[in-house]
DNA sequence: AGCACGCCGACT
DNA sequence: GTCGGCGTGCTC
């Protein structure tokens, strides 16, 4: 007797490799849905892969197509909203969808085993329990007391909730279990939540107030932008918006932050505020196991809350119930690699997508952002005052550096300042953009200079490790003693970094304490952390530093910020560079005097009558979005015409240039209404041994240059030439 | 991306 | 004679 075998329906998967095209293969009997992690067989190997769909033919010959080898059929499928949002990103940003969707996923599940989540509990009183009195237990029995009335009065009690109760939880726990008095859920790990009260709500000022009433009055999606100051009470409306969105019903929220470690004080902000609203965070200094367990409570629903970084966009969540972008326009949302997206942008198209309100805030905004704001398309929602009482605006000042004699890099001005500061004991910080010693070396008898033999850059002297560094690629080197042109041995550290600047506050003021807070010093895992705390317990006088410095923490007797070199942002070709150093400079100005100390920062600058001096010194975040607004229309740069760029860089650079010019040829033949430039060097013509260039595709809608790229991206990866350089499509960059 | 195949130079 | 350089091409 002949036993048919059943016919085998056709999946098409999609693989985590730069190709972009599915591949079909046989379900080999397992039932799988879309969206469910596979492993197949590829070429010699075995690869990951995603059911993206199913049908009952497939155009690839039998004879080549192969049978899926496991299913995880167990695991939930990735949801078609996830999807769908993943879809719309890899064919926007151009990039292969298996990709795109794979390298959402927590790394554990990029791996061809099985992930599994350590088991954790939830307890609950039993009817038994909930029938029984506490004055029944034993008056010894404290801790089971204790764990009996904290049961009542949450309900449900995560085992990650328990140690604050004590840390002989899991005995006394126990004891209960057996006594019939309480039951035990088996959940998900890595759930935190708390048993402590929620830290009541302050009182809102009249501005917060009318913001979370007209965000309360919508529907359905709508974007807002949320602008206020440093210290205006931002996050205080997050906070009573999620409470008012999620108190009375089981949604989830999704609160993006920017690429720093910030996350764990927002976090904990939040958990002392909201501590019934499971919350789990999601960025990068997680562990995997951590990562897998966390991404999991919110694909489940269990979180309500998550708080995370850009790749956190993507994150499923069945029940979505609003978005808040924090500091929108901080550049970290922008992917740098891989595939480029926004995570601002696709957190807007996913609130579109899900028809769920969404809000941007900060203080600065994009320039973007405020365009819509101002059109219309987003409703503004504005915190004039700062929230804490008596706490004013610092006052801005420029110090013209034509008109006195610097001493090493600081102005009488400011030294006085600082001078100031020490005597009253007060704190002061100084922002420079440069860290090491000095960023030239020169030679006084013949010009030259030291520089990268990889990159176009000057190696930045490192006194005290006795080393040149270039900044970009990482090369090190021993300081050489003599010209290596002419022989001369009178070698000159030219210009200032912030090791330098420290030596010369040192100099200055021999008694202050001062610390030095660069990537350099700050190497160790918890240096920064110990610095900012030695700041608080007011052991350090002076900070130097980058603008590392600039975000995050509030200094409540530091009373003078003193911005030491900012002239070469302001005249960079960088259209966005301009934006990006008054948003940076608002920050600074925000940790000057934040208590009822008045604050002061003084900027040392050779054009005090810059127009974006004026505009920070009276604190005119508007004045300056306006006037830069007008400047990017006339100009026909973003927000009033989309850009996309084709960045190309090899070891040659004829073979970049002819890569280019091809691709300039097809663009234009493809798109009349894209208008595409001639290829262009950066800045930095090479990186790390890389000859580099770019061609800028500008549009007068996303739509246009869309369209361009459609058709453009494919050819180009036909083009003999592209196998042998390293090629990537960046739509909407933010830096060139 | 991997991992094969493939066709030319200096080595035990 | 063969080890190995990385160019070319494919993976359902």
């Amino acid at each position: 007797m002949i036993i048919t075998p059943p016919p085998m329906g056709i999946l098409q998967v999609a693989l985590d490799v730069p190709i972009d095209s599915l591949f079909d293969y046989l379900d080999g009997g397992f039932d799988v849905a879309v969206g469910q992690r596979v492993v197949v067989p590829f070429g010699r190997r075995r690869q990951i892969g995603i059911v993206v769909g199913k049908s009952a033919v497939s155009e690839v010959p039998s004879a080549k197509l192969k049978a899926i080898e496991t299913a995880f059929v167990d695991e939930p499928p990735l949801d078609s909203d996830t999807f769908a949002l993943l879809r719309f990103c890899a064919d926007y940003y151009q990039y292969p969808l298996g990709q795109a969707l794979l390298a959402s996923l927590p790394g554990r599940l990029r791996q061809t085993e099985p992930a599994v989540s350590r088991k954790q509990y939830a307890f609950r009183l039993s009817p038994e329990g909930l029938a029984a009195e506490i004055e029944q237990l034993p008056r010894r029995k404290l801790i089971q007391r204790k764990l009996y009335a904290a049961l009542r009065e949450h309900g449900v009690l995560h085992e990650s909730a328990l140690p604050e109760i004590s840390s002989g939880w899991r005995g006394a726990m126990q004891g209960l279990q057996e006594s019939g008095w309480v039951e035990a859920d088996e959940v998900l790990a890595g759930l935190s939540a708390s048993v402590s009260a929620a830290v009541p709500p302050p009182p809102l000022n009249e501005d917060q107030t009318a913001a979370l009433q007209r965000m309360q009055a919508s529907e359905g999606f709508k974007a807002w932008l949320l602008h206020g100051i440093t210290g205006s009470g931002k996050t205080e409306v997050y906070m009573q918006w999620l409470q008012l969105m999620l108190a009375d019903n089981d949604g989830q929220a999704l609160v993006l932050v920017p690429e720093i470690n910030l996350t764990p004080q927002l976090e904990a902000r939040f958990r002392s505020r909201l501590p019934h609203l499971p919350m789990v965070a999601l960025h990068s200094n997680l562990g995997e196991a951590e990562r897998l367990q966390n991404w999991r409570l919110a694909q489940s629903g269990i979180a309500r809350i998550v708080v995370g970084t850009r790749l956190s966009v993507f994150t499923p969540l069945p029940r979505l119930r609003l978005v808040i972008v924090d500091e929108e326009h901080d550049g970290s949302y922008k992917q740098q690699d891989s595939m480029r997206y926004h995570a601002r942008d696709v957190a807007m198209v996913r609130a579109q997508r899900a028809k769920v309100p969404i809000v941007l805030g900060s203080a600065t905004p994009s320039l973007e952002t405020w365009h819509n704001a101002q059109t219309g398309k987003y409703g503004l929602l504005t915190l004039q005052n700062r929230a804490v009482a008596k706490s004013q605006l610092p006052r801005i000042g420029c110090i013209d550096t034509n008109r006195v004699e610097l001493q090493d890099g600081l102005s009488p001005a400011l030294i006085e300042a600082l001078r100031q500061r020490l005597q009253r004991k007060e704190q002061s910080l100084l922002f420079i953009n440069r860290r090491g010693y000095s960023p030239v070396l020169l030679c006084n008898a013949c010009h030259w200079i030291a520089s990268c033999t990889r990159c176009s850059s000057r190696l930045v002297v490192h006194l005290r490790q006795s080393r040149l560094r270039c900044h970009h690629c990482g090369h090190e080197q021993k300081i050489v003693r003599q010209c290596p042109s002419c022989g001369n041995a009178d070698l000159h550290p030219t210009g200032h970094g912030t090791q330098r600047l420290e030596e010369t506050l040192a100099r200055l003021f021999p008694t202050a304490r001062i610390q030095r807070v660069d990537r350099d010093s700050t190497r160790r895992k918890e240096a920064l952390a110990d610095i900012l705390q030695a700041v608080h317990a007011d052991e350090i006088d002076i900070l130097v530093g980058t603008q590392m410095l600039a975000k995050g923490h509030d200094f409540p007797n530091l009373t003078l910020v003193g911005v030491v070199d900012t002239d070469s942002a302001l005249f960079s070709p960088d259209f966005r560079a301009a934006e990006r150093l008054f948003a940076q400079l608002m920050q600074v100005s925000g940790r000057a005097g934040r208590a009822d100390k008045p604050g002061e920062v003084l900027i040392q600058t050779s054009f005090p009558e810059h127009n974006l001096f004026n505009a920070l010194r009276k604190h005119d975040y508007v004045a300056y979005a306006d006037s830069q607004l007008q400047e990017r229309q006339l100009a026909q740069f973003p927000p009033y015409a989309f850009l996309a760029l084709l960045r190309a860089e090899a070891n040659q650079y004829s073979l970049v240039q002819d890569f280019l010019n091809d691709a300039l040829v097809l663009a234009r033949q493809l798109s009349e209404h894209v208008l595409t430039y001639d290829p262009v060097r950066p800045q930095m013509e090479k990186l790390k041994g890389m000859e580099r260039a770019y061609l800028l595709m500008q549009g007068e809608s996303r739509l246009q240059i869309q369209q361009l790229l459609r058709q453009l991206v494919p050819q180009l990866r036909a083009h003999p030439l592209a196998s042998k350089l390293r090629w990537t499509v960046d739509v909407d960059p933010l830096e060139f």
